[in-house]
DNA sequence: ACAAAAGTGTTACACTTACACCCATGT
DNA sequence: ACATGGGTGTAAGTGTAACACTTTTGT
């Protein structure tokens, strides 16, 4: 077999886009921004950067990823490479996409109010520049996929967090409702979630106070380890 | 969000690479060749070719698997894209990477007999150059979970197939073995095999004919459509 | 008749689903 | 006392897993 590239093979740019989603214990969003030169000055695109031909795209959409939140308490994961040849309009521009989750606080979404971007519930995506409703659509389908097979649900909620929550975050990851004592007793089942025994009022019209669970993470590496399969059809 | 790309982010090139199964009713393989030319000259690789920049890497891997079987009865399939900077000695190379899988006959056997390609077993893969041993343990996860949800196996054998064929096949790609009534029981519960009425001696040391059966394409694409999920855990 | 692979059922257990009321607390 | 969301159990049905022998056919 003989491969040979040219010098003319050389002619194609790389960028990274990156869909991150948030949970804030009603709704699972995500983070656009606003293109603010040609081409598509002024549309709705998600968080992206120009990868270098020397750059390792990994290491660009994690940087991207800090430069936007501030911090690095989350999980990112590759998504797909999107290589349509006339996806952009400058040029023959190949873009690999990434997806995340970040664990919403008061801070990060302070940070956020003052910067570049903004959340938009992910099932009210507006149209978005270049292929990118395309890489949102691919990164839902991941994500549901990955929330029935992995606990990934836990990189979204806070560190403790009410059974409710996570009932309502699975909601909005599958598209449909779930029987709470069901989801409850399987969840516990699988003893993946430690019972702190705090509580917490998770709303002003709740009167009873809600338990708090935390993720036995530790436990969950050793079932990991062991073929261990969360899930959740 | 300011996004800008100078001519000097275009100097990259992309090429393609596909991990093509076969299953002989005994083993699961792949195709693979030996590079002619430097660097890595008469390593084994995956069948590879160089992506010009305005050409589409589906495409170039579609003539790319027409040109090794010569025909198009055939399913091939995005993997995954392999970027790490200094995968490739030449320069910066991005490899889009597809898996297919290829219905053997012994015209098609023929024809690579001849051709540059061999098979090996898919479980005793030699070394193979660049990251190419990387692209093949992801193209074999692949086809384990697709295995499990889709009935895929189905184009991996011929047309008419017995149901220890099909067993064998799975476990294969599944890579444990699988109790024969059971895994009949569920096979034909799902309602995706006709049976031919024909039957076929499996060796000449069997004695005693099996059954022949045939996919139903057509039940399964309407079935496909409602959510159906045929899924072996 | 024998060798070889094809084919076939049952039982115990685990998991899933559907379903409705009481509880704890703050106001 | 009442309003609010928090929390709980059971029974029927479905799917899974483990298990060994009989049947058919060619030689």
């Amino acid at each position: 077999m003989h491969i040979e590239f040219s010098p003319d093979d050389f002619q194609v740019a790389l960028s990274t886009s990156v869909v991150l989603y948030g949970f804030d214990g009603e709704d699972l969003k995500l983070l656009i921004g606003t293109k603010t030169n040609e081409p598509y000055k002024g549309a709705d695109v998600l968080p992206s950067v120009v990868v270098k031909p020397k750059e390792d795209p990994i290491l660009v959409a994690r940087e991207l990823m800090r430069s936007i939140t501030g911090f690095d308490d989350w999980l990112i994961e590759r998504l797909n490479v999107f290589a349509d040849p006339y996806r952009n309009p400058v040029g023959r521009v190949v873009n690999i996409a990434y997806y995340g989750t970040l664990r919403l606080s008061e801070d990060l979404e302070n940070d956020l109010r003052h910067s570049e971007y903004r959340w938009v519930k992910a099932d009210h995506i507006p149209p978005l520049a270049y292929d990118h409703n395309d890489i949102v659509d691919y990164s839902k389908e991941r994500l549901k996929r990955r929330v029935k097979r992995r606990p990934i649900g836990f990189s979204l909620l806070p560190r403790e967090f009410t059974l409710n929550q996570i009932q309502r975050l699975y909601e909005c990851a599958l598209g449909r409702e779930l029987d709470k004592r069901n989801f409850r007793r399987k969840l516990l089942k699988s003893e993946l979630l430690i019972d702190t025994g705090k509580t917490i009022r998770s709303s002003p019209r709740a009167k009873r106070p809600s338990g708090l669970f935390r993720f036995d993470e530790k436990k969950y590496r050793t079932l990991s380890l062991e073929g261990y399969d969360f899930v959740y059809q």
